[in-house]
DNA sequence: CAAGATTGAAAAATCAATCTTT
DNA sequence: AAAGATTGATTTTTCAATCTTG
């Protein structure tokens, strides 16, 4: 009897892929927390959450919402938030909408600090990530690891009742600052 | 006067690339570290460290080794190497050729921990990543990948001391499960 | 009770300091 | 002293339990 369900191993190509990936997702987080914090002394979580707020209506976002966007856990999301909102950068207030909801919204403050990160950062994401690709390179990156998140997506949520939750991080953006 | 270092900011292609790459690097660990406890009672930095140890001469690594093969800091692959004997699925021993090192070596416990869990590790990477790439986007992806790690390994070693460090990790893998 | 959000306890990972051997 | 490795203290992150509102 042959068994119908096991898996095909991984050919060479999948197998290189996969090692790159793994290694690419212990590796990123450290250097780019180093590279955050001499920069700005911001954490990387910091820096997102705070670029995702410059960039939304208002200046503001529901807890949920920045937990989507950024990728965190929503209890993550919380405590980062404690840590702007102690450092001036960020504020709470009800959700107007939905009582049972709180918004983070953007100080002045926030956005000095987020511009002031920019350029800092711009020379980072150059030196560590891009220099070494084409612009051909850029937009095939882009494609495949943008395939690999849908992929990722649709196998937490089968049925894709939350679809468009992570899609939503990778809405058009465009930076504010 | 112009800025001759003002740093470009980045066009819309490679905007998406970097908030994609933040969006795996932040969402792969965790969904991989539920994966891998749910399947094989393992962590992920606990398998990767039995199969790279399952795929070395002597199925043996020194410790620092193991650390660039990982991506892992040298303090955690003591600790994961720590726990793994502990379960008795690896020993230390001293290395022979210099007595400063430790090397950690696979036992038949570990060798048989990493066969059973190799089947349903294929099942979910293909879930998690693979199903929706076809062969080509797979070679692209391990392409781009690579070149984004290589990248990396300069921008940390500009003058190339270290050279084929970060490379190890990738060298040409067989899989001995 | 569901959903949104926060908090306590715990795990994963790191850095700086230490110990051992060269 | 420098290299390899480990340990103590700390940070980042998560899970499970809790609180609050709809």
């Amino acid at each position: 009897m042959m068994r119908v369900d096991r898996p095909q191993p991984l050919d060479p190509g999948e197998e290189y892929l996969w090692r790159s990936l793994m290694r690419l997702v212990k590796a990123v987080p450290r250097v780019l927390e180093e590279d955050f914090a001499a920069d700005s002394n911001l954490a990387t979580s910091e820096y997102v959450v705070l670029m995702h707020l410059s960039e939304a209506p208002d200046q503001a976002l529901r807890m949920s919402d920045l937990a989507i966007r950024t990728s965190l856990s929503p209890s993550r999301v919380s405590r980062v938030v404690d840590d702007l909102a102690r450092a001036g950068l960020v504020f709470r207030t009800r959700c107007s909408s939905d009582g049972r909801g709180y918004e983070a919204s953007l100080t002045s403050l926030g956005l000095q600090r987020l511009q002031a990160a920019y350029e800092p950062f711009l020379r980072r994401v150059r030196l560590r990530f891009f220099d070494g690709l084409s612009a051909a390179d850029v937009a095939e990156a882009g494609r495949v690891l943008g395939l690999m998140l849908d992929t990722l997506e649709r196998s937490l949520d089968p049925r894709g009742e939350v679809a468009g939750a992570l899609s939503a991080g990778r809405a058009p953006a465009e930076r504010n600052i």
